[in-house]
DNA sequence: AATGAATGAGGGTTCATTCAT
DNA sequence: GATGAATGAACCCTCATTCAT
C-alpha cells in the first residue's frame, strides 16, 4: 500500500470513528450526514468520496465496529489473566463481539439492513458463542464453575449481564454493579468455587 | 364528563393508540405525524388539538403505554394462577412493567425525555420491582423457589429472561426458548422445588 | 364538486400551466422544482401537495398539455372552415393533436416515460392520424387534393411541415414558410385543384 | 506538431468521442463530467485541462460532430453510386450534415449556445443546403427527379425523411419506412422516373 | 501533465408545524 | 373543533469545478 493509498485508508477511518462515535452517543437515525462531516473535520461531500450513500456508511461503521469488539474480544480471552478476571474483563469493558454493542445501534441494524443482521447472528452464533462456552468449561476444569452449570445457564448470565451494562444507568442506581455484588451474583449462580481440598 | 369531554377523550385516545401501535412496530423516529394521522383517520392539524408538538405526543404515548403495562401487570399478579404460570405469563406475554417494553422506544425516551426516564425509573424501582420480589418471596414459600435465592439473583434472572425476548429472532435460533429449556433454566437457577415430604 | 375541491382544482391547474410554461421553454431537465415554484407563486412543498414528486409532476404535464393540443385539435377540425383553411390552421397554430408536441419535451418524455411514449403513440396513432386522413378524404372529394395522393405521401407532407414549424428560427430564415411559399409547396404536393369545368 | 503535441491531441480526441458517444445516446444535460472522465479513462481534473469547463467541451463536441458529419456527407456526395443510391445512403445512415444530428444534442445547442447555433445554420445553409439541391438537379438532368419539382419541395421532401428517422421507434410502428414505401413515398413526390426513350 | 481529494452550490424530497376557512 | 392547504428548515445526495501533490 503507498502513500495515497496510506492516507486514503486513514481519512476512511476517520470517518468512519466519528460516525461510530456519534452513532453510538445519539443513534443513527438523529445524525445527519453532515454532523459526521463536521465531527470529522471534512466536507460533507467529501464522505461520498468514501461511501455510496448513509445507508452503505453505516453498513461500513456497523462492520468497523464489530473488527474492533473481536480484536478486544480475543485481546481478552487470549490474555494470561485468570478466569474470573476474564469474565469481569469481557463484561466490565464491554468489550464481548457484538452482542454488547449499543442497544439501538443493534435495533437500527437488525431493523434495517437484513445483510448485516445476517451477518452479525452467523458472528455470534459460530465466533463469540463457543469461544465463550470454551471459557467457561475451562473454568469448570478450574473449578471457578460448578462443573454441573449448564451451557443454556451460562448464556443466561452472560445476557444478565449485558443487560445491566446496558440499563446502567437505571439499574445502577436500584442495584449497583459493585464488584461486590457481582462476586455475590456470579458465585450465587456459577456456584461457590469448592475449596481444594 | 360531559358528551363533549368524553368524545373529545375518545379521539384522544384513538389517536394514542395509532401512535402507540406505529410507534412500537417502526420506531418513534421513523413514524411522521402524517402517518398517525392516516392510521387514526384524523387530519395532521387534529393532532394538534390534543397535542402540542410531537415531543408532547410521544411523551403522551409514552405514559399510555406504562399505563397499558401497568393495568396487566397488575391482573397477573392478581390472578389465582400458581407461582411458575405466573412467571411465565408476565414473561411469555412480555408485559412487566416498563421493563419489557420495547428496546427502541425505550431508548428513545431514554435519550430524549428526562422527565419520563426518571418517571419510568422510579415506576421501575417503586412499583415493578417490589412487587417481583414479592412474587419471589411467595415462590420460596411455597416452595418454587430456593429460599437462599438472592434478591440480586431474582432480578438477574429476569434481566435474562427479558433479553431473550428482546432478541427472540437470534436467540430463538441459537437455544430456542422452549418451555423445556425455560423450565431447566429455570429451575437451574432457582433450584429445583423440593417434593413435599 | 365543492368549493374546497373546485379551488384545489384550480391551483393544480395554475401549478401544471406554470410548469408547462417552463418546460416547453427550457426543457424538462433545466427547470428545477423550486423555479415551478416561483413561476406558479407557490412554495416549493406545496407543489407535493398535489404531485408525489417530479417524476409525477412531468407525467400530469404531459398528459395535460396532450389534453389541450387533443381539443385545439377537434375545435379546427370541427370548425366550418374550408379544407385548406384547415390545414393552415393546423399547421400554423402548432395545434395539432401530440405532434406538434415541443420537439425536446417529447425527447425526454420518450426516453424517461415509457408508459406515457407507449400512451403518446396510441394516441396518435388511433386518434390523430385517422382524423387528418379523413380531412384529406374530404379534401379529395372537394377535389383540393389530388385524388390519387397516397396516404403515405399525406404522411409525409405533415411530417414536413411539423419540422418546419419546429425549426422555425432556423428555416425561416432559410426558407421562410410565408403563406405564398406555403401554397406553392402545398399545391406542389398535394396537386393543383383543378378547376371545376 | 511533435511527440508531445501529438499525444496531446489523441488524448483530447479520445475525451471527444467519449463525450460524444454518451451525449448522443443519453443527453447533454444528464452526462456528468465524472462519467465521461471515467469512460475516456481519464481523471476527472485532466479534462479541465483540455476544456475550460463543461459548456467549453460541449461546445467542441459539437463542432468536432458536425465534422464528422460533414466528411461522412461530402463522402457519400462524392462517391460513384447513381442518384437514389446517394438520397438513400444520406438518409438511412442519418449522416447528412448537421441535419439528422441528435434531436436533444441540436435542441441543447440551439437553446445554450447561440454561436453554435449560427455556426450550425450558417454551415446548413451555406454548405449543406446547395450541395443538396445540387444533388436534386443532377438527380433531374438524370431524369430521377421530376423537372418541374421546385427547390422548395425538394427540401421539404428531405424534412419529412428526416422525421421519419428521428422518431423511427414511433413510425416504424404506424407507418414502416421499408424501402418499398420509401420508393413509393419518393416517387409519388418526386415524379416517376420517365423512361428513356 | 496528471491525479486523488475536496468543495460550494444546488436539486429533489420530507417533516413538524401553522394558516385560513 | 376540524380540516385542507401551505411552509421553513433540514436532509441526502449530485455536480461542475478547484486544490494539493
Amino acid at each position: 500500500m503507498d502513500g495515497f493509498q496510506r492516507r486514503r485508508e486513514q481519512k476512511k477511518v476517520s470517518i468512519l470513528e466519528a460516525a461510530l462515535a456519534l452513532f453510538l452517543k445519539h443513534g443513527v437515525q438523529k445524525i445527519s450526514i453532515a454532523e459526521i462531516a463536521k465531527q470529522a473535520k471534512v466536507s460533507q461531500v467529501t464522505i461520498y468520496n468514501y461511501f455510496d450513500s448513509k445507508h452503505n456508511l453505516v453498513h461500513e461503521v456497523f462492520l468497523y465496529y464489530l473488527d474492533l469488539m473481536k480484536e478486544q474480544f480475543f485481546q481478552i480471552l487470549d490474555s494470561q489473566m485468570t478466569f474470573p478476571e476474564k469474565i469481569k474483563q469481557i463484561i466490565f469493558t464491554k468489550k464481548e463481539v457484538a452482542n454488547n454493542i449499543h442497544e439501538d445501534f443493534y435495533q437500527y441494524i437488525m431493523k434495517e439492513y437484513s445483510t448485516d443482521a445476517n451477518y452479525f447472528e452467523k458472528l455470534y452464533e459460530e465466533v463469540a458463542l463457543p469461544r465463550l462456552i470454551d471459557l467457561f468449561n475451562q473454568g469448570k476444569q478450574q473449578r471457578f464453575v460448578d462443573p454441573n452449570l449448564s451451557n443454556e445457564a451460562i448464556i443466561f448470565f452472560i445476557q444478565a449481564m449485558n443487560k445491566y451494562i446496558q440499563r446502567e444507568e437505571v439499574y445502577q442506581r436500584i442495584l449497583p454493579l459493585t464488584e461486590d455484588i457481582m462476586n455475590l451474583v456470579f458465585y450465587g449462580i456459577m456456584g461457590k468455587r469448592e475449596e481444594e481440598s
